[in-house]
DNA sequence: AACGATCAGATTGTATGCAATCATTCGGCA
DNA sequence: TGCCGAATGATTGCATACAATCTGATCGTT
């Protein structure tokens, strides 16, 4: 009995192609996969006990989502989002998620809000531990909150750029983050929450650019120094 | 000053599969291949004379895009996109479009307002023309209008996005659209460029707004009837 | 010694072959 | 005659082999 994947749903296309996607991208939201890291279709192929081709589709998907930087006979890297890359995809964030809040605030049930209560109190939960595997998973606590208000909103379109401008912030936080505390000082998701069940959606949405302001307040987007020491001897020579 | 984006953004790699996968875009945005119509690896390598490989990675992108719809062990079809699918489709163009034409009217400059301006000039010239053939120019002119919008706002992700949205909205016109008069009566094109030109956001963005409001009135969402006669054969209760 | 061309190594790009899976059809049975 | 099951054909899923291309180093020339 060949016992590989458990009970999880089935793909319907690539079942281990989105499979690797999934964890890959796991990887690089979590910051265990650094921006600049190569991506060698051999290497991957070999820890996932997979042939190329799989790999391959895995990092093409990737490569789609934004997270992923294919150049042609060099290879695949983890993204390392430029400044300006970074600007425009909080611009994105701004214009999408707040259309995201208004809608939420229109559809949210009761069980949706048992979901946002779960996810704020796991979220909570993880910002009082220490250590930087907390740290990591605070990021991605809070990247499931948005990604939850898009799921609340019911479209699934819209849900998907959502999910793919959350990973991507994720990177340009692990590159130009600087205390990560943008969603520890106050309690900004839990008042997202309180305008959805006023059925406020104009509130929902401005308190969504605030704290999406919040965020991007963290970061320092002018320093090309620091964190990308690893990062830039991987890059291309610059001098 | 040359913000104008070089147009692809992230792809070098598999450059024959970006070829196949943009002429098979196409040809479905133009209407030329109907939803439901099947795209057999072979079948198009062999067109394309290539291998079943590139054609495979040429038709993952587009099931990324949504344009094409894959199954496991069954093939890939283009996208039918439901009625609620194409619901969720209008109301992402709604907030998405919106907030890209506010971006638009703050960042048009003078070059922009000349490619508008060739863009609508070639738009009446195909409404003026007569036949089937001119009726798909007309629908891919009407939908690069909005692919400039974004381009002008500066913004490569929601770009990206709106392109993608662009082509599956073409995709709702060829199921769903009643008369494709939804862009022929007024100018609201012409009307959106004039509010660029003065600068003023907010009519921009509302202008936009009432235009897609108009898109989607030309559609039958109820009806699964109409073209697809040739594509109900092809496909299973999708509903 | 410095520079440039050529060669070797490695990595991706592509094609093809085999196995797995699904739809269809034919045959058997009630 | 109607229905159900197994064989068959077709198509995708995956792995591997080969070709193209890039990077880096070595060797020869100036």
């Amino acid at each position: 009995m060949t016992q590989t994947a458990p009970a999880e749903p089935h793909f319907q296309p690539d079942d281990r192609a989105m499979a690797i996607r999934d964890q890959l991208r796991d990887a690089i939201v979590e910051h265990r996969l650094v921006p600049g890291t190569k991506l060698s279709e051999v290497e991957v192929g070999k820890l996932f006990d997979v042939s190329r081709t799989v790999v391959r589709a895995a990092l093409q998907s990737l490569s789609f989502e934004g997270l992923v930087r294919a150049e042609r006979n060099r290879g695949a890297f983890v993204a390392s989002p430029s400044p300006e890359e970074a600007r425009q995809l909080f611009e994105a964030r701004r214009e999408i998620e707040a259309g995201i809040a208004r809608i939420a605030a229109e559809r949210a049930r009761h069980a949706d809000f048992m979901r946002f209560d779960a996810c704020l109190k796991e979220e909570t939960r993880l910002l009082q531990e220490r250590g930087p595997a907390s740290r990591r998973a605070a990021i991605r606590a809070s990247g499931e909150f948005h990604i939850l208000l898009a799921e609340v909103a019911g479209n699934a379109i819209m849900q998907r750029f959502m999910e793919e401008l959350i990973a991507r912030s994720s990177l340009v936080i692990a590159l130009y983050g600087r205390t990560g505390a943008s969603s520890c000082g106050h309690n900004e998701h839990g008042d997202i929450v309180a305008a959805l069940r006023d059925r406020d959606p104009d509130r929902a949405s401005r308190l969504v650019l605030v704290h999406i302001d919040h965020i991007e307040a963290d970061l320092d987007l002018r320093g090309i120094n620091g964190m990308p020491l690893a990062d830039a001897l991987n890059l291309r020579a610059s001098t």
